[in-house]
DNA sequence: ATCCTCAACGCAAACGTTTGCGTTGAATTT
DNA sequence: AAATTCAACGCAAACGTTTGCGTTGAGGAT
């Protein structure tokens, strides 16, 4: 077990000080080519590495960020890691993750937590709980940029990136309607998370422009995961000439083609089948499900380097940024329209 | 933007000195009820937030650990994270994530940059690469244990924590031979990991053991997932008298039910399907499929437990850990046993 | 010979904590 | 009354860096 070697050792053997050695890791002009050299070559010898958490002690920078998110699943969240670290890694940062478990107690914990931890920023995936924003003004008055992820407030108008849910599910209806759905079920998440406000308001939106909302269609809010087998029962039996299903998440979505498959049903032939996806699960399943790509990586990707350049003070916006998910047409929906019509 | 508010700036409001704030707040019993009063109220009023990295440099630990591995996928990886994560906040540590794109050069560097970071200890996940482990001796002589996780290396013995690999394959064997089947497909993943070894040489062990080895059953590694749907074409027909197919991880078990069922062939009156899986999979598919259990929660809360025990001195086992992974069954596996034997 | 310039380096403070040790004054003991 | 004890606090160093400024000496200009 070998001490740690710090500058102080190099200077020393070098029978220099610590601020020349500093200057000569530095490349800094000050100091002679040669001692440059004695300095990196003792550097080397000893695998000399510095330590960040003095620098960072000195030059108030840490170049880390924090990720604090409601939980860890497997559909979203990986692959917006992914891009987060991605983003981080091009910029040398560093990111430490932590989980509020949907509480907004812990969330506040944690942002106090993060904040004694200096880091230089922080990406904030809100829990469902998070109306009043205090804790995180508290926070961004010391000078510590918070940046929101993916699940924002509904209240406040704080700085975030995701992706625009409201036009993804809106343009989600437009394409079934355009295939000639026109009885749709809808199913959506916890009705208490913006997120889903937003794409209920979108599928709507549509489903009232293309003139479906009172002609055998519906949209629910299942709020555990676990009612979906029970509310499919009810939906399929109440409306049972409905021809399309959306979903808007991967969850809801997995557990749709399930329940439908189970039940002996086809897809798309009993059913079409059509969500708001991640992207990955859509290939698992048979048929391949059509649907809006929300790309985890790029919402992480982008959230990242608009926080790292806010950091690095290069860029001063503090606006939202919606990113606009693209369809990926696979083979789950049925095209209606191209048989003639029954009048 | 308040100015960041420190131990000094309340002990000259006090009109104290910083070591007896320190005291004070670590409610240290040299210093009086009445002062400890005093500081706590005006920490309270400022918000007062202590300087983690500071902290850090002078007691030279900073309850941070961190976490490298290959690459982020949707299935081990996540689960992996959370039960990391939950180990670590159990200890009050915090834990950063890097990625070595699997590659050995990349793994390097982190291994070295972590060091600068001087983080408490190092979760490593080896990448396909990594046969020598000099580079992962270097950082350890340093006194910065490191463990393994999930990915072992074959050749050192490095402490870690995995599953019992051939164990789990070698019940998964067991568990076809006796519902009946004969003749069994087994696919495996990247033959360069030692994981793969291991539950090839476990399945094949249990294959040897019930007499299957030699009667129209197969074995076969597929590198690339991009590979199966050929594979696969290849197998059907080669082995189509074959009555269960095993694989070894998610990702393989997730296509290769995509290619049977688009393939017209039912699970499991065609071929029975089982995995050794992460747990979560196996329920979006239908039927659901019969598992082994590698449980991602587990290995990594046991992992981070062991690292942080170690950390924190209360341990000094450096040995590996292998934990068993239970058997889940579901609705994927036929028995055929059931059925009179055919002589 | 004197002055100025400038390259190359050292000194010391600072970042925000913790902590060993010394100091103070009051209370207790003899 | 002198000595001892002890609670409560301050001093200063230390953790490993960075950085403003001062110092040194050599070389060139006058």
């Amino acid at each position: 077990m070998m001490k740690r070697i710090t500058i102080k050792d190099l200077a020393a053997e070098l029978g220099t000080t610590p601020s020349t050695v500093s200057r000569a890791l530095a490349d800094n002009h000050q100091v002679s080519d040669e001692m440059k050299l004695r300095v990196r070559e003792l550097a080397h010898k000893y695998n000399y590495q510095p330590n960040k958490r003095a620098k960072s002690l000195r030059t108030r920078r840490t170049d880390t960020i924090a990720l604090i998110l409601p939980e860890i699943n497997s559909f979203f969240v990986p692959e917006m890691i992914f891009g987060i670290n991605t983003a981080a890694a091009k910029n040398n940062f560093s990111v430490m993750i932590f989980q509020s478990d949907n509480l907004l107690e812990r969330e506040s914990e944690l942002l106090r937590y993060v904040h004694s931890l200096a880091v230089d920023g922080v990406l904030l995936s809100v829990t469902e709980e998070t109306k009043d924003v205090a804790h995180i003004e508290e926070i961004r008055q010391t000078g510590t940029p918070i940046l929101l992820i993916d699940k924002l407030t509904g209240t406040s108008n704080l700085p975030g990136v995701s992706i625009n849910g409201f036009d993804a599910a809106y343009r989600a209806g437009n394409y079934l309607a355009e295939h000639g759905h026109r009885k749709l079920i809808g199913i959506f998440g916890n009705p208490s998370l913006t997120m889903t406000v937003q794409r209920r308001a979108g599928f709507e939106q549509s489903m009232l422009e293309k003139g479906l909302l009172n002609g055998g269609s519906c949209m629910i809010e299942v709020e555990q995961i676990l009612e979906l087998p029970s509310v499919l029962d009810t939906l399929l039996h109440d409306f049972a000439d409905a021809t399309a299903i959306f979903t808007m998440s991967d969850e809801l979505m997995v557990h749709t083609h399930f329940e439908l498959t189970r039940r002996g049903l086809r897809i798309p032939d009993d059913f079409s089948l059509m969500a708001i996806s991640d992207g990955f699960a859509p290939y698992y399943l048979h048929p391949n499900i059509t649907h809006i790509h929300h790309s985890g990586f790029e919402v992480g990707y982008a959230a990242t380097s608009m926080l790292i350049n806010n950091v690095l003070g290069k860029s001063g916006t503090k606006e939202r940024k919606v990113l606009v998910a693209p369809l990926c047409q696979l083979q789950s929906v049925a095209n209606l329209a191209a048989l003639p019509v029954v009048s």
